[in-house]
DNA sequence: TTGTAGGCGTTATCAG
DNA sequence: CTGATAACGCCTACAA
């Protein structure tokens, strides 16, 4: 007696043999026939499908994945979940892999190469049929991937990307656009450019404080090591910025930021503003990300469009795509994404001409 | 000759069984081994581990999931992932789990109950031993859930809970919140207050309107319908708010704005503030969630502190405790975390007096 | 402390 | 079109 609530919590799992019985066929058949397999009779298929629903019957996703080899997850590994960018990365992932029939399991490194390498060990336990990477702020070498290359599961990287003759990344043109925008704050009279940075051993750092040093020489701007204070681009580095700024005889000053997010811009913003430093005229600021702060800021903040977004479903539906055997990433090596400048009044000294 | 590619793609996997062969002792000491089972001599264990190591052995997280119907995988459906708000959630979920050993499938609903649906439904096929879900602004009814309530697998609610009687929810206290904001607003000398609000199937915009609408009846203002325009939430409505102000006679506008959450209270601001109107003077503001654009827009917006790391970490702290057999989530019903006024310039008509 | 044997629920192979 | 049977890799009584 005592047993019975035991008895009712632990029902037996409803199985394809339970269904079998029911319809006096092999489960071999019903296994066929609740993956519409066409080689079942279209009637078959039917008295299966009802029954399993009449029984309640829910398909053990572990036990066909161990005959199948396929798991139909997707493992997703980001430095921080929270923040804009990702946020609206991994909305885009989640979209194009629902729709693909994946599941997502998210881990975050927190910027730890450590963290970043027993999450991929366990991704890799959990067979995840491919894996999303951006990689930590701590990543030096891709070693602790070896793993997922050796057994041929497909890494797709983006935003904070790896060198990886064999898998594909989705980028932006960090290089260009940086150029792009550093060439602007100069049509707009700049010439002491402050350069807020990240740590160049990433891509996106590098390659955005390339971009704004050529930028620089090909208008016989100086690069004053000075002016380019490498952080975390948090928004206490936004702060500490623009203490340093402050901390300079208004002479010594920069006339412009060009920050590599916009957090740390707007945050530098906001205690020159509360120091009645104007923006822009005795200080310009551009950004990157076009992060919702941008449009909030006053003056708007003059920015990088970083679709993430679009970002998340290109790196998803890559991998995808490679996994049903329709494109093929050990072919393509990179993807770089449209992105482009948002000038925005923060950077502009004088009206736009047309 | 052909197939020697092929070959090396399809490497067999090592096994416990091969470890075993290696060491010429039994699978099933190795599996005891490799749990760190005490029953195993530490000597044979350790040569369990390095034969493993040296294998390259990686165990088959399904094969032990199918036997030992634990998957250490949560599941965490939200309404949408792209917002500071669940970002921070997904943070703290994520590093309590990570921490207990447990994984994160994740998915999002859009808002929608049928995916919403659909994604319980291939969570419960993946097995995960317990859910973490905050509901679609469509979701009406828990039947979806059933499932998950028959077979005793966890769930634990947050932000936009249900109320089922064997779950707990986690929320904040979002009745007294909106009840001391209003207050405020009217400690503050205002006497016609918008009410920006969601859907009230929802309990969080039913609780924040309900406190709402005490704090006027308690200081004898009329709770007048045309000021409480439902919406999204989004910029947009937010916009479509402020457009809706400004099409009324300057007289008959109201003269602050409750806005259950900052995006729609920002954005509205905005609009406004191009349209010359003065904020707090001709319009006071107040918010909800504390996004970071609240501190951002001038002047800083008033607003409810929301803390969705914390939220994220206790409803995946209750739920792993559950799991652990460390409390019991059929006993607790609600957890509510601590939150708090965030008084800024956009509500201070007149200096704070203490 | 270790070994044996059987089963978890599904799918693949082969045969009919 | 359908059935029988053997894996998949691991865990756990039970036995030694």
């Amino acid at each position: 007696m005592e047993d019975r609530t035991i008895n009712m919590e632990e029902q037996k799992e409803i199985t394809i043999y339970d269904i079998a019985r029911h319809l006096n066929i092999s489960a071999a058949t019903v296994s066929r026939g609740l993956n519409n397999n066409p080689m079942i009779s279209k009637a078959t298929r039917k008295k299966i499908a009802d029954t399993a629903k009449s029984l309640g019957y829910q398909s053990n996703t572990f036990a066909s994945s161990l005959r199948s080899k396929q798991t139909h997850t997707i493992g997703v590994l980001v430095p921080r979940l929270n923040s804009y960018f990702m946020s609206s990365v991994l909305a885009g992932m989640e979209k194009v892999a629902n729709l693909g029939g994946y599941n997502l399991i998210i881990a975050q490194s927190l910027e730890n190469v450590e963290r970043e390498k027993t999450n991929a060990l366990t991704m890799f336990n959990k067979r995840v049929d491919g894996l999303l990477i951006s990689l930590s702020y701590d990543t030096q070498d891709l070693t602790h991937l070896e793993l997922f290359f050796k057994k041929r599961i497909p890494v797709v990287f983006f935003d904070r990307v790896g060198s990886h003759t064999e898998s594909t990344s989705v980028v932006i043109d960090n290089y260009s656009e940086a150029y792009n925008i550093t060439r602007h704050l100069i049509d707009q009279g700049c010439k002491k450019i402050m350069h807020l940075g990240g740590n160049t051993h990433l891509n996106v750092y590098k390659d955005r404080l390339a971009g704004f040093k050529q930028a620089l020489a090909d208008h016989n701007l100086p690069f004053v090591e000075e002016f380019h204070l490498i952080s975390n681009l948090s928004e206490d580095a936004g702060s500490n910025a623009a203490k340093f700024i402050l901390d300079l005889a208004p002479g010594d000053r920069p006339d412009s930021v060009f920050s590599a997010n916009d957090t740390a811009a707007v945050h530098c913003m906001i205690i020159l503003k509360n120091a009645n430093v104007a923006i822009p005229n005795d200080i310009a600021f551009a950004g990157f990300n076009n992060d919702p702060s941008s449009k909030i800021i006053e003056p708007n903040l003059t920015t990088v469009d970083y679709p993430g977004k679009t970002m998340g479903e290109a790196a998803a539906t890559t991998l995808i795509n490679h996994l049903k055997g329709i494109t093929n990433i050990y072919i393509t090596n990179l993807l770089t994404l449209k992105s482009g400048l948002i000038i925005r009044a923060s950077s502009l000294k004088k009206p736009l001409s047309f």
